[in-house]
DNA sequence: CTGTTAGCGCATTCAG
DNA sequence: CTGAATGCGCTAACAG
């Protein structure tokens, strides 16, 4: 009934001391309660209880070398298309008593290197990258701290260690595939201004064949963005038929800006997103784009992360996790 | 030239050994600088490339009881909502040397028990919850473990420790009169359900003075959710003349079943979100909504805590940031 | 099943 | 300005 003993924090020894046990007893009758009896087990729970007894991971990581903790680096949290993936991994984690620690780059290299040291400082299980490491010191840190590493929402060929993506480019080039099928000529991009949108827009130039009038916007790109987007590309090409755009958010934008142009989607002007977002589905029209799974993404560098943690091997380091484009009305019929 | 002597990460030791200085110096040159000469910093530097070291924080931490992380507790990452406060929550922590550790609730508040009791395991320096502590043991376990603790995106009486937050009962009853003075007679709510958006509804209940059709939506609301609102309020209520959206990404589904079944906005149904997204400006027509200041409260909450890590006292430790209602289109003109 | 011994890597006393 | 000793709280080895 009465509160702590005294103001600090109650450590194992106090719970060995109450539960009239070692303090090695106390500590396997928590974390390893198969190797002592169920009396002795009762009475550190009851010491535990009485103490309030919260373990110090710190502590306990120091000497066995597991921290329980992952590093987990993203851009920026405002980067809408990772909340699955980074949700799903967290989720994932938590669920085996693994804590994310987060990190973000704002898209620059210079704080990726840093911030995958300070990363390491921490002595994390396991560390998680929104995209591929940029900096060439950080991929030999990374592999020198032996740790599992995967990489995220890109492809390479020589990952740091293990990879769960697709290629940006592919998407890019089926995209352009898509457009070219409908039989549009006049065909623009409206991308964000970061390396794996720039990619998406290589692999459309590449399958297009020739120069697209591109509007490219700082990221990450929304909803204004887009309609500033569009008002660039109708200035430079006032009989455009089909815009790709490399968010959903943004497509939301441009399809404001048609309507308020006056053009009509599709039949003037056919819309095609990135990312499946939730509410693209739902959109009137509703928004062709291309799925990517994230919360798979997520899912799955958890698992993988965790399964090294225990000591196992991962079957298949390298994922491609591939991406589908859905057709919906914004690009239900060719416009002009 | 020559990699890492072994395969084991260098440890501070190795550092002294090389630099042939002892431990603590090595350990000053790093830390305390200004209590080392300059030619021992230059070699301990010089040794510390050489080996690679990256200090370990945790070994750090267990003896000056200063992790240097900030536990971090929201509901989920998908709400969109918080983003902004994370954002440069963990922005300024970073800048300080911190690192933000998450842990997601799910609504639950047995989870949210059990995650800040794991989260007191890793010794954070600070703790930041979005909403306020509602269990009863975790309120006592935090003020036990004495770490700052700031509450957030709400109103407390008796708050844990610290609060950056607002009333949103207030913002409910801001909205009602906000409507009642455009002399709207049949209005309705679009709600998530949670507690935060369900103290916005009483608030509105409570100076509307009579009961409001409402439709409730599980959190976190989108735009699918939005639609489906609309269609279950008209039902209700065919002459509906303005509806307030818990969200604005609510109210953009509301605006597209409402274009969906033929009704104008404004002028047929007039429409106020919540939040202040950063697409509700530029949405046609722009989307009145409630402004909060997100990033303000991240900010503040970081200070806060950094000022008491700093051994500083806080002047304002409960601070009302209020919220403002931006007037735009969407509620421009009475309709009907 | 339980206990003893010995550190994990570093920073905080105290001394010079 | 530098150093030697001590221990943070816990767990991996080994013993019994």
């Amino acid at each position: 009934m009465k509160p702590q003993p005294s103001s600090k924090a109650a450590t194992l020894h106090d719970v060995a001391r109450i539960a009239g046990v070692s303090l090695i007893t106390a500590s396997r009758a928590l974390s390893k309660p198969e190797l002592v009896s169920d009396k002795t087990i009762a009475r550190v729970q009851e010491a535990v209880a009485q103490t309030g007894y919260l373990p110090n991971l710190m502590a306990g990581g120091l000497k066995s070398k597991r921290s329980q903790m992952v590093a987990g680096i993203i851009p920026a949290l405002s980067v809408a298309q990772f909340l699955p993936t980074l949700q799903t991994l967290t989720e994932t984690l938590a669920q085996a008593g693994y804590q994310l620690i987060l990190g973000q780059t704002g898209y620059d290299v210079a704080r990726e290197e840093a911030l995958i040291n300070t990363m390491i400082s921490r002595r994390p299980d396991g560390l998680f990258m929104t995209g591929l490491v940029h900096a060439a010191a950080a991929r030999a840190r990374l592999q020198q701290a032996g740790i599992p590493v995967v990489e995220s929402w890109d492809f390479s060929a020589q990952p740091v260690d293990m990879l769960v993506g697709f290629s940006h480019h592919d998407v890019g080039r089926a995209i352009a595939a898509f457009f070219r099928a409908k039989g549009w000529q006049k065909v623009g991009i409206a991308s964000a201004n970061d390396p794996r949108a720039r990619q998406r827009c290589e692999g459309f130039e590449a399958t297009w064949g020739q120069p697209v009038p591109t509007a490219l916007v700082p990221a990450p790109s929304g909803l204004a963005r887009g309609r500033e987007a569009l008002g660039t590309l109708l200035a430079q090409c006032p009989d455009l038929q089909a815009v790709y755009c490399s968010s959903d958010q943004m497509a939301q934008g441009v399809l404001v800006e048609a309507q308020a142009r006056g053009l009509r989607v599709p039949e003037d002007l056919a819309l095609c997103g990135f990312g499946n977002a939730e509410f693209s589905a739902h959109m009137v029209p509703a928004l062709s784009t291309v799925h990517v799974d994230g919360a798979g993404i997520g899912e799955r560098a958890a698992q993988m992360i965790l399964q090294r943690c225990a000591g196992q091997s991962v079957e298949q380091p390298v994922q491609d996790i591939g991406f589908s484009i859905i057709e919906r009305r914004s690009t239900e019929r060719a416009p002009g």
